[in-house]
RNA sequence: GCCGGAGUAGCUCAGCUGGUAGAGCACCUGUCUUGUAAACAGGGGGUCAGGGGUUCGAGUCCCCUCUCCGGCUCCA
């Protein structure tokens, strides 16, 4: 028999032949590499015989997929170690994942794990690599899994089994399930596995966290165990580095190094903005401002708390609720908003409008407040207090267009000025929704027809647009590669119908308007938590808080240094001075550290020719400048306002 | 909210199996008057998150509450 090569080559197998013995055929080195192979784009084992005619890539540690191969056969030595030190556990799953692998666990009543215990589990999955156990597949008729696995008292392999028959399409019913061994352990699988255990050469267990089993609340909370494996010990100490550098971008450090904001018991979930934030704070609402002026948004202040009859009327009474705060006055339920579209959809109602007057865009940077679970709350990336960016458009129909066009045009112009790279999805009706399949498939064409029509490359998500609309998102990539939502626009038919809202048509007659939700930065708090992590807290010139620090070389240069700094502050540049009885060399030293871009250094020498010494933030000293040579430079770079 | 972990000076942390709280940085005072990443000396500062319990004695052991951290569910 033959199997056909990725390079078209032919190669002469024995009848029978498996993965392994292909890549021996074609080299020794590649036969020792090899992991398992790909028959016509399936992964498979490499002990698996081969067909005649298969198309045959042999997986190997620099194939793509390999190290979710890796980590798997990492995760089962888990499992297996684990079941070494607690014979009693119960198994669930153990998948890769994005950076690593987890296993879910049910340990014995009163037994718990924590990050202490990872010595001796790792100890004992060393055993395991040392042992090279081999995984072993074998297919096994479903009555007979179940039976070994019901012996064996795991509950969630027989739960699986049984909904993997259960879940099986009619026409191609399960009959055999895999089942992988390595050493002692036998796990249901669908594999496959590398050849043996020895190949894991660098591990390690990461954190503990608890999980529900199936991702279900109302379901038993199993033990998640973490961890990570590479191919070589220097992949896995990059690894390490990169997640310690992250952790060095943590925005809950970084905003309390750098005196932006801080946290307090008195109020969870609420940030208390300092001086130096709320100078960054201001800066984006202002650009936010900026961006919707000239396009015709006018900006509304509506109330924070509303009597219950609003929020029956939007429909949050009933599907918001829990994430509501709410308090009884005067025999009234009243709620602080989580939103501000139903206090727009009530303001757009107060008024009557004509045709011509539309469309109405009403923005409302003021604050909100949804009750998270204290559990889910996460520094500045997930909090109760919050300020979204967020409009509302009310629009006839045969405006839909141009206002999505808008819209875009507006995200996109205000999240690139930041650096990050932009990609767009978009939601489509999902099961549960309300409206014709008509007006959905109006929304949607009018969605699609604006993001092609600005050719803009987008991804979409079928099913997961909101119950009244459906709508495009914004998701940026930071410079670590991780990725956030933040903006979003949604078409709206629901919300002016349950407001009764309505417009005279040229007909003289009254019409539903649409309504348009957007926002670029999502929320404030969550974007410049965000913002901290990408910038690594070096803020650009427009958004540093303080973009420049005198630093007189002696006590006697310090009125010099604020004779310039009041020059510079009538500039616009925001400036201080450090007026410390400190060396020179401390006070660069510290400046250097609060992440300042520029240091004006003033002495003697300065003072008698009226200039400064100029010196950048990790570039170091620049040489001498006059004031106004400063002055002109900084202002231009501000007001290029760019990342 | 759920599971696990943690909470000691403003920050980072030490404090062995219970025996009366400590370091570095920061802060204050004094001396030094500094030329491109840390001058020197002295000093103040803690109901050991809060409450209850065990004990002759609790930062240390037990229980409850709060907050934070890592996840899960949820989410801007």
């Amino acid at each position: 028999m033959h199997v056909l090569l990725p390079d078209d080559t032919r190669l002469e197998l024995p009848e029978g032949a498996t993965g392994a013995d292909a890549a021996a055929a074609i080299g020794a080195g590649l036969a020792r590499a090899a992991l398992a192979v790909k028959v016509d784009g399936v992964e498979r084992d490499l002990v698996a015989p081969l067909h005649d005619g298969a198309r045959l890539e042999i997986v190997t540690p620099s194939s793509p997929d390999a190290l979710d191969l890796l980590r798997h056969d990492t995760a089962h030595v888990l499992a297996a170690a684990v079941i070494d030190l607690y014979p009693e556990v119960r198994i669930s799953i153990g998948p890769p994942i994005e950076n690593g692998f987890y296993y879910d666990f049910e340990f014995p009543p009163g037994v718990t794990i924590s990050d202490a215990d990872f010595d001796r589990i790792e100890a004992k999955m060393r055993e395991h690599v040392k042992a090279d156990e081999h995984f072993r597949r074998e297919d096994v008729t479903v009555a007979a899994a179940l039976e070994r696995f019901r012996e064996q008292e795991q509950p969630y392999k027989v739960e699986l089994i049984e909904d993997l028959v259960k879940n099986a399409p009619a026409d191609d019913p399960v009959e055999t399930v895999s089942l992988y061994t390595n050493g002692p352990f036998t796990d249901l699988c669908r594999g496959p596995h590398g050849p043996g255990t020895k190949r894991i050469r660098a591990f390690k267990l990461q954190s503990v966290a608890g999980a529900y089993w199936r991702g279900d609340a109302t379901r038993t909370m199993l033990t998640r165990i973490y961890g990570t494996a590479f191919f070589s010990r220097d992949d896995l100490k990059a690894y390490l580095e990169q997640v310690e550098e992250a952790r060095a971008r943590d925005h809950r450090r970084l905003g309390r190094e750098l005196e932006l904001f801080q946290f307090s018991p008195v109020a969870p979930g609420s940030a208390f903005w300092l001086p130096n934030g709320t100078i960054v704070y201001n800066l984006l609402v202002e650009l936010a401002r900026e961006m919707n002026r000239p396009r015709g948004y006018t900006e509304v202040r509506t109330p924070m708390l509303y009597d219950s009859e609003l929020w029956r009327t939007s429909g949050h009474w009933d599907k918001y609720r829990e994430n509501m705060f709410i308090s009884h006055v005067e025999d009234r339920d009243m709620a602080l908003k989580p939103m501000n579209c139903p206090g727009h959809a009530h303001l757009y109602s107060l008024q009557r409008h004509s045709y011509r007057d539309l469309p109405v865009r009403y923005a409302e940077p003021g604050p909100l407040h949804r009750y998270e679970p204290s559990g889910t709350l996460h520094g500045l990336l997930r909090v109760r207090q919050f300020v979204q960016d967020d409009a509302h458009i009310f629009c006839r129909e045969d405006q839909i267009q141009d206002e999505v066009n808008g819209c875009l045009e507006l995200v996109f112009a205000t999240l690139r000025r930041f650096g990050f790279e932009i990609d767009v999805e978009l939601s489509t009706r999902p099961e549960q929704r309300i409206g014709s399949g008509e007006l959905w498939d109006r929304a949607e064409g009018a969605l699609i027809e604006a993001l092609e029509g600005q050719e803009i490359a987008y991804r979409v998500n079928p099913g997961d647009g909101a119950f009244y609309g459906p709508k495009i998102d914004f998701h940026v990539t930071d410079s670590l590669g991780r990725s956030w939502q933040l903006g979003t626009v949604q078409l709206d038919y629901n919300m002016p119908e349950r407001f009764g809202l309505v417009y005279t048509g040229a007909d003289n007659a009254e019409h539903t308007p649409v309504m348009i939700h957007r926002a670029a930065f999502g929320s404030f708090e969550r974007f410049i938590g965000i913002l901290i992590e990408h910038y690594a807290g070096e803020f650009p010139l427009w958004l540093a808080p303080v973009q420049a620090t005198l630093l007189p070389i002696s006590d006697r240069h310090v009125p010099y240094a604020n004779e310039i700094a009041a020059t510079l502050r009538d500039e616009g540049v925001r400036v201080d001075v450090d007026e410390r009885t400190e060396s020179i060399g401390r006070k660069i030293r510290d400046a250097e550290l609060r992440k300042v871009h520029y240091m004006l250094v003033v002495g003697d020498r300065e003072q008698e020719t009226g200039s400064v010494g100029l010196r950048q933030h990790r570039e170091g000293d620049l040489g001498s400048l006059t004031v106004g040579g400063f002055a002109e430079r900084v202002r231009d770079e501000i007001e290029q306002r760019s990342a």
